[in-house]
DNA sequence: TAATATATATAGGTAATACCTATTAATATC
DNA sequence: GATATTAATAGGTATTACCTATATATATTA
């Protein structure tokens, strides 16, 4: 059976006569009497009942036309389908992001690429870097914004940005009166930390040190956002890393809290978009790459510009 | 794009794996790889995401492996179908008959064609000859019981036998003292006849010479049925012509009615069952045609063993 | 009755292609 | 480092869908 026969036999059940469908699917007559002669013999029943001077369908070739009918319009979707899907935004882009970066970056670029590209649609899903990386491998992602170095047999990335990380502490913190901030002057209070899973604790731990650092006194304090962390220091209770494009000014002015950058090349981490290797549409990626650094303030411009 | 390659893309959804899909479409993988990589081309997108370590499939051939598996599911279905219609009787039998022969000779074969073959259907359809020739010639009956003759370039048929005409009068009727009934003899008397279109009415007609009766005076007796015509009898008017089959007893005993058959040869009619030339279960029809005649009654048994 | 027109079937040749085996390439596992 | 697994590539072959030309059968017209 081939998708072609059964286009033959409804263009013969449509205009009642095989030299007029002939000419509907433009082939000569001949191949299209032989093609449905084929097809009858390969079923081993006739669909047509056929002189020179008459033409009817069967009740088995009634059957048989309805199902083909059926089979060639689902053939005509996917060529449909085929067309819609040459708009590389036609299905929106499934983009995964890291919960430290997904509501401040976010909104620096979306309202840009709706702008620029009205058609575009893009689905965030707002996870840590472990489900993410799953995601995308199983293709239930087509990209992820992440700060974390993946596999580079695995997966392409475009690295996009050095976000760097700074120090927030309550007004009467000691923290206040040092001038220049270090990571070592950070050693002696006591950090807040996100929860196991988000790679933000483990690049805070590793700027300050962890040896250093009881991390088990920590172990009542795992914070599920920065926003819990930033109501903790409010609170007055040790300090914490932020990264720069989280930073709010409101921080300063309306909770007492005093923010500081931490003046050091390992005190920042890198914001990267990554993608399956074979993944069709990185062209389209590559262009979100770009809007999404030229939309990012200079304070993060850093790796793109080198 | 093609069946083949349809099913192709559907086996590797299924199986995850193309090497596994060839073995489960028994063909080879690179086969079954250049296939999918052909249609992929044609279509102009990516269906599978494949590396020698994973394999994914895109939200495009999501949609298109959604659609392929209708597609091959509907084509099973044909196959399906053509399996069930390789018995003749998977689909009934649309026979139509006369109303002046269907309610009498049906009863005569039905019972034995469903106890010999038990699956057999048959769905009548009582009419006038033109109504059932033009139902025959567009395929809408599979085949006819008429008697009359047809176009023996257009459709076959296959002569079952011959049926006598009977006169019935009333027991007050002249007719009842004749013996030997001749079609001469009932020139002198008015004949009840069915409407226009019912073969019958023209056969009458025939027999008894029309030039010699005034047809203008039966216009406002024109029944509708041979039950009609036989209660008008009853009622002491006239007499009309009854083939054998329809013959009852009960008009003697119970509704004083005369009957006697007509000793003529044309007094008669042949009874064939015609279906169109290229009819693709014809073996079935002679099997009825057998059945039919082996069923009625030696009264009407004559031209087949001539 | 012959001539013309129309519709389907048949015959024979050709170009396209689906298929195979053998091999390569890349990665994972032992 | 050797072996196994998976997909892609290369090249050759047998199949087949297609064409044109022709035959056959019927209907219409001269």
């Amino acid at each position: 059976m081939n998708l072609r026969d059964l286009s033959y036999i409804v263009a013969v059940a449509d205009q009642g006569s095989f030299i007029k469908a002939a000419r509907a699917c433009n082939v000569s007559q001949p191949t299209l009497s032989g093609q449905i002669k084929k097809l009858e013999e390969y079923l081993g029943n006739q669909i047509f009942e056929r002189s020179t001077k008459s033409l009817s369908i069967t009740k088995f070739g009634e059957q048989v036309i309805e199902k083909a009918r059926a089979i060639t319009s689902d053939a005509d979707q996917i060529t449909k389908l085929s067309k819609e899907n040459s708009d590389p935004w036609s299905s929106p882009l499934r983009l995964g992001i890291i919960p430290t970066l997904g509501p401040y970056l976010i909104p620096k670029f979306f309202l840009e690429l709706k702008h620029k590209i009205p058609g575009s649609k893009v689905f965030f899903d707002e996870n840590i870097t472990e489900n993410l990386l799953r995601k995308l491998s199983s293709g239930e992602l087509d990209a992820v914004l992440l700060a974390t170095d993946v596999d580079k047999q695995k997966f392409n990335n475009i690295d996009l940005f050095e976000e760097p990380f700074w120090a927030a502490f309550h007004k009467d913190s000691n923290l206040r009166n040092i001038d220049n901030l270090k990571s070592s002057d950070l050693k002696k209070e006591r950090m807040l930390l996100l929860h196991d899973g988000h790679c933000l604790r483990d690049q805070a731990l590793r700027v300050c040190s962890p040896k250093d650092i009881d991390i088990e006194q920590n172990l009542d304090t795992r914070a599920t956002s920065l926003e819990t962390l930033i109501n903790i220091v409010a609170a007055g209770e040790g300090f914490t890393l932020i990264p720069a494009l989280a930073l709010q000014s409101s921080w300063t002015t309306d909770m007492g809290i005093f923010v500081s950058k931490i003046n050091e090349k390992q005190a920042s981490r890198k914001i990267s978009l990554i993608y399956r290797k074979k993944f069709s549409k990185d062209k389209l990626l590559k262009e979100l790459a770009s809007m999404i650094v030229e939309q990012s303030p200079n304070t993060v411009k850093i790796l793109l510009n080198k």
